[in-house]
DNA sequence: TACAATTTTGTAATCATTACATAATTGAAT
DNA sequence: ATTCAATTATGTAATGATTACAAAATTGTA
């Protein structure tokens, strides 16, 4: 049961707009935490007249409707995801590419901590990858 | 026993310059996870004369001797501090204070996980801090 | 003093993100 | 179908942190 984009942003209260569908699309079927740039280079393919204003307004509107996260596990740029699971995340220095780690959530949400009301909980690991390591 | 800024530089192997004196300093009297630019408009003060590139050398230089650890719980700016004690962040979206978590460790670095050698980890956590909650 | 190595400075570039005004599209009401 | 307001998309220019790079100053040592 594939999962349409159209069902989930009126599932959310987004109305499904024909670029917020291509977004949505692209989330759904890149798993690799794009960045805004690389949804726009995506897309631009395919829709020549694309702004790139409307790819960060629309990851804005889908993070603030709850329907992606956004994390900043690079001190540059921003990566986005459609994946509401708690999960960690590692950082190859290497190659660069981002895995998930589902095993290390210890999710803290909603959890009141120091007195502290947590809303968001990231962990992002960083070193050397499982295959940059094995071609050494 | 207050903590020497020069012997913690020179232990560090990083040569003790008036400039990385005042770095460090800053660093070690203010807990407050400054950003390069909260570090500069301070020292600027007593001198005039310092550049911004030399406050970004420094850290980078601190960084990586890991006498000072960046982190990215914000995305638009990277915020330093003196503390190597494994702990986790709590940033409050309200005031923007950024807190320590002392208890909330939990630390993987130098571990191998699913094949990938964990050479950092960042916990951040965000949410409304007990202060800001108190005053409504 | 001479001189090479290190450190600092200043300016300009880079690059992601945002601000904002204008244009296009949509969707309901007439 | 037409009108009109609300929403959505576009384009350009600004912002702001960070970096590149070359020149200047400082340091340590022969
Ligand atoms: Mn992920
Ligand atoms: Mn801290
Ligand atoms: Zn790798
Ligand atoms: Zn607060």
């Amino acid at each position: 049961m594939k999962e349409l984009a159209k069902d989930i942003l009126i599932e959310k209260g987004v109305s499904p707009s024909y670029h917020r569908l291509k977004v949505l699309e692209y989330l759904l079927e890149n798993r690799n935490h794009p960045s805004a740039d690389d949804i726009y280079r995506k897309l631009i393919e395919e829709i020549p007249t694309l702004s790139k204003t409307t790819i960060y307004n629309t990851l804005k509107t889908f993070v603030e409707s709850g329907l992606v996260e956004s994390f900043n596990i690079l001190q540059n740029e921003v990566r986005y995801e459609y994946n509401l699971n708690p999960h960690a995340h590692f950082l190859c220095k290497k190659c660069g590419k981002i895995y998930d780690l589902p095993d290390y959530d210890n999710c803290l949400k909603n959890q009141i901590i120091a007195g502290h009301e947590i809303h968001d909980h990231q962990i992002n690991l960083s070193g050397i990858c499982k295959n940059c390591r094995e071609k050494e």
